[in-house]
DNA sequence: CTGAAAGCGCTTACAG
DNA sequence: CTGAAAGCGCTTACAG
């Protein structure tokens, strides 16, 4: 049972494939195709079950209908819902996704691009991992049309739907401050990305206005590719020398927050009387955890729904003014027992 | 800075396309293509950053390197760990991923098939909703390689890989009972499907074969798309009716099993003292719950490998005999407080 | 109102 | 050892 084409139809009804395409793409009308012929094909379309080859309007076209997602790791809840949420929007203006997980490695974000972009997607959105600027400026020149994600690069002048991470994490930091938290440490990650650097500005502002110190030793910055030991080397540095006095912790992924947890469960320390805890993003975890914690929730629908949206204003404007898109999106504080003293 | 193809090599050289192709595709050898020349037009691919036009290339050859994976919903956690599997492995062996989310809505998965089948995909890893047979059958009768995962439908002669949902609802039930709980409740859904009607004997058949009677009032079975408030019904009705008197719950879904201890939690039922759990599937959650809880864990990575494999050994295979490939794995019993009375 | 023809960028018999 | 040609399944000027 091979697939029909349009050559069978073409065959069958004994006119021309340039007939049968016109038709069947709803151009009949401005080519004044008479209505027969017009029913006839659109009948045996549907009787014959035909569906245009992609690959093949794709070559011919140059569209594919399809969108590249290049992401740090699907299975990162964070990113699997946004995943899903692109999905939903995409799949509303007929795209597909592709996706690819980075692992927050620039060497695999340059790869995974360098295969999408021979002729497979129309569009990219990218949540690009430290160092890969190259990769991104090669989109730039090649005019392909892409959206960041999560961050950006400042020095790229590139579309982009990010949240305004400085101002979440001041007010995290803040309200720990006005709950009576004094020592409040923080744990982070991807120093230099400017999604975390911002994260690392809100909280130290906050202090700073609230006229606390900022202490380098309350700040941990874990490597790229961070796991679990990694976390309880910081967590136990932090609690185990006296000088530190820690009361309360700032995790800037929830990555780092659910693992944050485990640790400080297993060094017996009540959360929030021993350390009060607020963490960017809400994982299902933080609804269950016992007691439930605080969030810095990021908005994935409408992260979703904009970067769609802005990508696919680029891939249809490709010939008209390149218009930039720079949205910052709120979060939203969701306020629950971790964090009370 | 349009694409280099493969013609503006061969006129920049001055040979055919034939030739450029060959050499690029490592045929130089079996054609006795001269070094000098093999040479030359590797040097000058490199030099013009050419990579082939993957479109076309699939037009021609009726390959795409790009699977379909059709799940429920990426953003849920067991099925976003799935996903980053496959990826992996599929990459590996040179292939992308092309995925949709069903919802669990057969006529989603339906819809998404068909689109996919234009052309788009060699293969499919399907986890397939209850009632999309028909679109299964399809690809059967079109001799598309796919491979089930997560379940089957008993009815089609399918590849499938899938985990051993009886043996492993049987293993976590009797630990309850060995643990000294007397009435074990269920909490189940979508009902029809092939594991989670295992799931659900093997729940009674360690009842039965414990001699402890099977209270149909203590399985709660769930709609395909349920929600907290769902779950919350029916723990109310559990734990409300004095004669029902339930001391433990088995959930046979972590996302069930997610939202029933955000319910056990508000109503302040105490784990394990008021209610043990077990639950299937393995998330962070249940790691930082406190306490951790008592999961049956997939084999993730394991079903994702196979199922690229068997995929991919159908995809080469196409015109040979069909080998059937049913592969059921082992799921890990991991015992946490949870489960302890 | 309709069709013949070119072409998207490849691969692959076929011929020499 | 190398090339001309056909063709994958479409779309789209162009011509009438």
């Amino acid at each position: 049972m091979r697939k029909t084409s349009l050559n069978d139809i073409a065959q069958q009804l004994g006119v021309s494939k340039t007939l049968v395409s016109l038709v069947l793409n709803g151009k009949a009308k401005e080519h004044r195709i008479s209505d027969e012929i017009c029913r006839k094909v659109i009948d045996l379309a549907k009787e014959l079950n035909y569906h245009p080859n992609q690959i093949a309007k794709g070559l011919r076209t140059g569209k594919t209908n399809t969108i590249g997602l290049i992401i740090a790791e699907i299975a990162n809840p964070f990113f699997g819902k946004l995943g899903r949420e692109i999905e939903r929007e995409a799949s509303r203006h007929g795209y597909r996704i592709i996706f690819c997980s980075s692992d927050e490695k620039a060497e695999n974000a340059k790869q995974q691009i360098e295969m999408l972009l021979q002729g497979q997607v129309d569009g990219f959105i990218i949540s690009p991992p430290n160092g890969s600027e190259e990769p991104i400026k090669l989109l730039e020149r090649r005019k392909i049309p892409y959206v960041l994600i999560d961050r950006y690069f400042p020095e790229i002048e590139s579309n982009y739907v990010v949240v305004d991470n400085f101002q979440a994490s001041y007010e995290g930091t803040e309200y720990m401050i006005n709950n009576n938290c004094k020592r409040i440490a923080c744990i982070s990650i991807n120093a230099g990305l400017v999604n975390m650097d911002s994260r690392l500005d809100g909280y130290k502002k906050a202090l700073s206005d609230a006229s606390c110190k900022i202490d380098e030793d309350l700040i941990k910055i874990l490597p790229f590719s961070h796991e679990i030991n990694d976390v309880m080397k910081a967590i136990r540095e932090l609690t185990t020398n006296k000088k530190n006095n820690i009361d309360a912790i700032l995790f800037t992924t929830s990555k780092v927050g659910v693992m944050g947890l485990q640790c400080l469960h297993s060094l017996n320390l009540k959360i929030p009387d021993d350390i009060a805890v607020v963490s960017f993003d809400d994982p299902d975890a933080y609804k269950i955890s016992q007691p439930p914690i605080t969030a810095i929730a990021q908005p994935l629908e409408e992260i979703g729904r904009q970067s769609v949206k802005v990508l696919l204003g680029a891939i249809h404007n490709k010939k008209g003014k390149m218009m930039l898109h720079q949205i910052m999106l709120k979060t939203k504080f969701v306020i629950r027992d971790s964090s009370k003293k």
